[in-house]
RNA sequence: GGAGAGAUGCGAGAGUGGUUGAAUCGGGCGGACUCGAAAUCCGUUGUACAGUUCUGCUGUACCGAGGGUUCGAAUCCCUCUCUCUCCGCCA
C-alpha cells in the first residue's frame, strides 16, 4: 500500500509508474475517494460531539421537564448517525480497493519494460558446460535414477505434482540443511513456519487471494488460504507491532512448503519440477530501517550468489524490469541458473530472486519500528536461499554423466550423504 | 470435543451506567539532592484518525473483537476469538 499523502504530492510520478509496470489503476480515483472519506469523518466526528455535550449536561441531578427536552436532543443527534457512518464505511471499502490497486514505487535505476525479456543481467558467474553427449533433462534422469516419480503423483493427487524417492529425499533434506547453515552462519534465525495463512496476511504482503489471476489455493470457508512462499508468513510474524529499532535488522531464514495454482501455465518452459504445485522452499526475510534497506537488498543478493556459487551451479543475475517487479516490489534481482535440459540447447531459468518492498507491504501489515533515529514503517525484504525444486533441476542437469550418473557437488555432500546418484532402470 | 474461570495502559492491578483516557503500585523518561551512584523527593509518560492559525492546539475513537440496549457504556445484553484449569481424544 503507498502512502495517500505521497499520492497526492507526487501524482504525475506515480502515473507514470504505473504505467511504466503496465498496470491499471487510477490514482485520481483513490485522492477523490480519501477527500471524501475525510469529509465524512469529520461530519461524524461533529455529531459525535454534539452528542457526547448533549449527554454530559444530564450529569447531575436536574427537573424532569428538562431532562426530557436534553434526551429528546440526545435522540434527535443520534438518529442523523447511522447513516453517514454507513457511507464512510462503504467508502473506506472502496478506498482500500482502489488504493490495494497502486503498485509500489520502483527503483530509478530499475530497467523499463514489459516482461522476462527486458530484465537486464548484470553479472555472470560460471561458465555453462560444454557437453560431449547430448544432456538429458532432469525429468529424464530423474525416472532413469528412481528418484522423481511424476506419473504416480498424477494418478493420486494430479498434474503438477511429484514424489521424490530415494536419493531425491536427501536432496530436498540436504539442500534445505546446506542453505539453512549459510544462513545461521549470517545471523538469519531459522524458521519453520506454518504452511497456512489468513487472507488478510496473504493482502497485506500484496496477493490477492480471491483475485482473478489468484496464483493461491484457498480453504473453503475457513478465510485462509495455503501459502505460496513463506514470505507470507514471516511478514505476518510482525503485524500490528512496533519494533524496536536497535533490534533491527531481524533476519529470518524461513522453511515452508509452497503451494501454487499455476493455472495455465503449460508447456516445455514449465515441465516437470520447473513449475509445480507444491515444492519445498528457504526463504530469506527482513525487517529493516528505511535506511539500510537498499544496502541490505544487496547483501541479499550476495547471499543467493553464494549459495549457487558454492554449489558449482552456472547462473546469471538480472535486474528485472518494472514490467516483471510484482506490486509490492520497489527493486529485485533474479538469479537464473543455466538448465542444460531446458530447450535442446539449454537456458537460462530462474531460481532465486529477491525483493525489496520498502514500506509497501508494512503500512498494510501495520509493522513500524521506534528508536532513537526515528519511526515509522520498516522496509520488508524477501529472498530464495533455494527453492528446492528448481535447485534439484539445476544440480541433476549440470552434474550429469553420460550414462545418467549425477555426481553430487562437493559442498552438497556431506549434507545429502553420497557423492553420486547412479541410475536404477 | 465437554465443563469452568478470565481478557483493562509498558507490567501488575482497581473500576456503584454520567467530572474515568481511566485509581494505585511498578517500570520508563526528565529534574532535584550527590564528587558519582543507591535511596529519597518532584514532575512526566498510550495509540490511531480528522481538522488546524502545525516544534503546538482542537475534536473523535479505542478498556480482547464485533454487534445491541441507552440521551449517555470499560461498566448492562448477545455473538465470536484467545488464554488458563479440569475431563476426553491424540502424534
Amino acid at each position: 500500500m503507498v502512502d495517500i499523502k505521497f499520492i497526492r504530492d507526487n501524482l504525475a510520478a506515480v502515473e507514470k509508474n504505473i504505467e511504466n509496470r503496465g498496470m491499471v489503476a487510477d490514482p485520481h480515483k483513490v485522492l477523490s475517494l480519501a477527500d471524501s472519506r475525510s469529509k465524512l469523518i469529520q461530519d461524524i466526528d461533529d455529531l459525535r460531539q454534539q452528542r457526547n455535550v448533549n449527554a454530559q449536561k444530564m450529569k447531575g441531578p436536574m427537573d424532569g421537564e428538562a431532562r426530557q427536552v436534553l434526551i429528546a436532543e440526545g435522540k434527535a443527534i443520534k438518529d442523523q448517525l447511522p447513516t453517514l457512518e454507513e457511507e464512510l464505511l462503504s467508502v473506506e471499502q472502496q478506498l482500500s480497493t482502489a488504493l490495494m490497486k497502486i503498485p509500489n514505487m520502483a527503483h530509478p535505476d530499475a530497467p523499463i519494460g514489459k516482461e522476462d525479456k527486458d530484465n537486464l543481467e548484470i553479472k555472470r558467474i560460471g561458465e555453462p558446460r560444454k557437453f560431449d553427449f547430448q544432456p538429458r533433462d532432469h525429468v529424464e534422469l530423474g525416472r532413469l535414477l528412481d528418484i522423481i516419480d511424476f506419473d504416480s503423483a498424477t494418478v493420486v493427487t494430479g498434474p503438477k505434482f511429484y514424489y521424490l524417492k530415494n536419493e531425491g529425499v536427501y536432496l530436498e533434506l540436504g539442500l534445505v540443511r546446506y542453505a539453512l547453515d549459510i544462513l545461521q552462519k549470517k545471523g538469519f534465525i531459522p524458521v519453520i513456519t506454518p504452511d497456512i495463512a489468513k487472507e488478510e496476511v496473504l493482502e497485506g504482503i500484496g496477493f490477492n487471494p480471491r483475485g482473478a489471476e489468484s496464483n493461491i489455493y484457498t480453504l473453503e470457508g475457513t478465510g485462509t488460504a495455503l501459502v505460496g512462499t513463506a514470505e507470507i508468513t514471516l511478514g505476518g510474524y510482525h503485524m500490528n507491532q512496533t519494533l524496536n529499532e536497535e533490534d533491527l535488522p531481524i533476519m529470518y531464514a524461513g522453511v515452508s512448503h509452497c503451494f501454487r495454482r499455476e493455472a495455465g501455465a503449460a508447456g516445455q518452459f514449465s515441465k516437470g519440477l520447473y513449475r509445480v504445485h507444491q515444492f519445498t522452499k528457504v526463504e530469506m526475510f527482513v525487517y529493516a530501517t528505511p535506511e539500510s534497506s537498499q544496502e541490505i537488498h544487496e547483501q541479499l543478493r550476495e547471499v543467493e550468489e553464494e549459495i549457487f556459487k558454492n554449489l558449482e551451479i552456472p547462473f546469471r543475475v538480472v535486474d528485472t524490469c518494472t514490467g516483471d517487479l510484482g506490486a509490492p516490489a520497489f527493486r529485485k534481482y533474479d538469479l537464473e541458473a543455466w538448465m542444460p535440459g531446458r530447450t535442446d540447447a539449454g537456458d537460462w531459468g530462474e531460481v532465486t530472486s529477491t525483493s525489496n518492498c520498502t514500506d509497501y507491504q508494512a503500512r498494510r501489515l501495520g509493522v513500524r519500528y521506534k528508536g532513537k533515529q526515528g519511526k515509522g514503517y520498516v522496509h520488508m525484504l524477501n529472498g530464495t536461499a533455494i527453492a528446492v525444486s528448481r535447485g534439484i533441476i539445476s544440480i541433476l542437469e549440470n552434474f550429469q554423466l553420460a550414462d545418467g550418473t549425477v555426481v553430487i557437488p562437493e559442498k552438497l555432500r556431506p549434507y545429502v550423504g553420497f557423492d553420486k546418484i547412479s541410475p536404477r532402470v
